[in-house]
DNA sequence: TTAAATCTCACCATTTTTGGGGATTGCATT
DNA sequence: AATGCAATCCCCAAAAATGGTGAGATTTAA
């Protein structure tokens, strides 16, 4: 199993190096301290597993992910970082990351993160994970405990097929008024105040 | 730290017993083949972590969680199953679970899995966790093949985030005609008229 | 070096949405 | 009888969105 690290930090990276030829079943094809000729070192390397810090010079860490994902979409990379800011997490996951493991993760983690990642899976540290799994939770409380009436709930899901005011009253047989008094109600419990709003909500939440 | 089981298998429970007893740092405060009196037992035995099947006698294992999280917030659950049924997954983590481990997992995993959750944190298996993944990853995909640009993309997700013309063009450093533009485009390529719709276009097919 | 694409900005007119009032009816619960 | 809730409808005014046309600047590709 080869394994190529990026990660600017000396330190660290000396100490992942170390980490990784110590090992019993990965070796260690390159280690980087910058994202110079991505490509071009990981076409020669071909390794099964990339490392990648987030915060690295040249092109970020995030940014390379995609890269790196747009020409071997077959290897897997796993993030590093100090940070837990859930804006670089989703934005690294979306752009093809398998892993995301923290600096301050015990030795044994990382290799366990490599291990999972390589074989298809993902390894999340336990705190990153959280941040995951609140993404989703986030998502049904507010829904639920809205609780839209039968007409509400009706007219959001028109609202979801992109109906105007007007479609929707003449659709449901009821007055232009009365349906805007049903939204404006809408948006009270559901906590926001436009359509767009709304419905990226009900989809989410899967009200509808 | 006070474990709680929830199993129906009496093989595979005991066995969850041997391995909650003879761990240094947990104790086993209750074990049990269905989710009879759910609430009453919890509320007797406190424990700290919930090991719950999602396969159980009596309200299924994913309805038990919501009704854990209602009663016992601070409880952490960690899900446990044979199936890696992905609507289930995700029905188990919107109501409230911490973890979700596969019956398949190492004992180690599963003590590392009740550890994660107990401190705060969560904990996947690697196979569900990459499921986790491409919930997140699927979306940015399609995006790519539909055919906006890398501005249309950008001002598409701020829209699915409800913000108006205004505050798009002040996030992105814009004029709001240069949105208004942008939107018409967007409106175009995805043929839609509508901000809504093209947000329900765009959440649908996971563009954004 | 054209040509195409992208990003940028502007003006105009119309339609739609939003937020604030208030009101009536019927139904169910207290 | 009184209360609350859901559903219905109305008016008004401001804000936002939509659709059309046009056009300059820059980058990219042929």
């Amino acid at each position: 199993m080869k394994i190529a690290v990026f990660e600017d930090n000396v330190r660290f990276r000396e100490s992942l190096e170390l980490l990784i030829v110590t090992s019993t079943d990965m070796e260690l094809c390159g280690s980087f301290g910058d994202t110079e000729r991505l490509i071009e070192r990981i076409g020669i390397l071909q390794p099964d597993v990339v490392l990648m810090d987030i915060h690295i010079p040249g092109i970020s860490g995030i940014d390379a992910v995609k890269v790196i994902k747009d020409h071997f979409p077959e290897i897997n990379v796993c993030m590093q970082t100090v940070f837990e800011d859930e804006d670089k997490i989703f934005a690294s996951l979306c752009n093809g990351a398998s892993g995301y493991i923290l600096k301050s993760a015990a030795p044994e983690k990382v290799l366990q993160a490599i291990r999972d990642v390589a074989e298809g899976g993902s390894f999340f540290s336990s705190s990153v994970a959280r941040k995951v799994l609140n993404s989703f939770q986030n998502q049904s409380d507010i829904l639920n405990n809205a609780q839209l009436t039968d007409r509400e709930k009706e007219v959001l899901r028109l609202l979801v097929e992109g109906m105007s005011y007007k479609l929707i009253a003449d659709k449901v047989c009821i007055s232009y008024e009365t349906v805007h008094t049903h939204i404006k109600n809408i948006y009270d419990k559901l906590h926001v105040n436009s359509k767009s709003e709304a419905v990226a909500k009900a989809i989410k939440q899967r009200l509808v």
